[in-house]
DNA sequence: CCAGACGTTGTT
DNA sequence: GTCTGG
DNA sequence: CCAGACGTTGTT
DNA sequence: GTCTGG
């Protein structure tokens, strides 16, 4: 599944790259981001009038919880099942959006043995989105809350060598179709199945990244002597 | 009808 | 063991 | 996802 | 808000 991940491209970057408009706030803070955690504000990409990079919190809490707790335990939503599930049914239907993402993590568990986390991304380092949905909260004190979930799916190839669930990483074509909402519920849940591109990577990468408050570049690099798990065999 | 839950992952 | 918080 | 808390009374 | 269970 996908509980933690990274964004290390400025969010004009971003916001270029993604066809959307973005903010002088989110311009200014701009530093990048190697162990983004559930609970975390970062930035999101939806389509409402205009196409916009917006901060929102990861953990989605439905518009009508009394407890804004429950966003804790939202983080990851379940393709299979997201359709019926009062918890996203409305999002999936008024509110998809795009995680933009250079990477993430996943922990291979050893038996006994603490889990190795493992780094994933595109073999060029490029930007891609994730499916997800977000929601609005209104606290009784009127603050509203913008909250969101990242959608999981099958493993492809890749992943499947240490892991049996991952996030719905949508290809750039898809991306404009998932955003709009015209689009209902049934013609857009195909886009929800495992990732069968051939450009991404993985490594086993150091333990530091299990705090989530270490943040910094060395949680990406490669552990020595570490192998490396191409999507495919070397293409020269 | 009303009351109460509303989720995923992983592990056993 | 289970829940909360990042 | 992992890390860290998990409780009450009373006092500062 | 909407679904499930009693």
């Amino acid at each position: 599944m996908c509980g933690r991940y990274t964004l290390r491209h400025q969010p004009k970057e971003i916001a270029e790259r993604f066809d959307a408009d973005s903010s002088d706030e989110l311009d200014e803070v701009a530093e990048a981001r190697y162990n983004i955690a559930p609970t975390q504000l970062v930035p999101i990409i939806r389509q409402l009038e205009r196409r916009e990079l917006v901060n929102c919190k990861w953990g989605l809490i439905p518009f009508w919880a009394k407890d804004p707790a429950i966003g804790n335990k939202l983080i990851n939503a379940k393709s299979e099942t997201l359709a019926e599930k009062p918890s996203f049914k409305h999002a999936l239907a008024k509110r998809r959006c795009l995680i933009p993402a250079d990477g993430f993590y996943e922990w291979q568990k050893k038996g006994k043995a603490p889990s190795q986390p493992l780094y994933i991304r595109r073999q060029d380092g490029g930007l891609f989105a994730f499916a997800g949905l977000w929601e609005e909260w209104k606290a009784p004190d009127g603050k509203r809350i913008q909250s969101f979930t990242i959608i999981t799916t099958e493993p492809n190839e890749l992943i499947a060598q240490f892991h049996h669930r991952m996030a719905v990483i949508l290809k750039p074509e898809e991306e404009a179709f998932w955003l709009e909402m015209k689009n209902k519920p049934a013609d857009v849940l195909p886009l929800l199945r495992p990732y069968d591109g051939n450009d991404l990577e993985a490594f086993p990468v150091s333990r530091a990244v299990n705090s989530p408050s270490v943040n910094n570049p060395s949680l990406i690099e490669p552990l020595s002597e570490s192998a490396l798990f191409p999507d495919k065999e070397e293409t020269a």
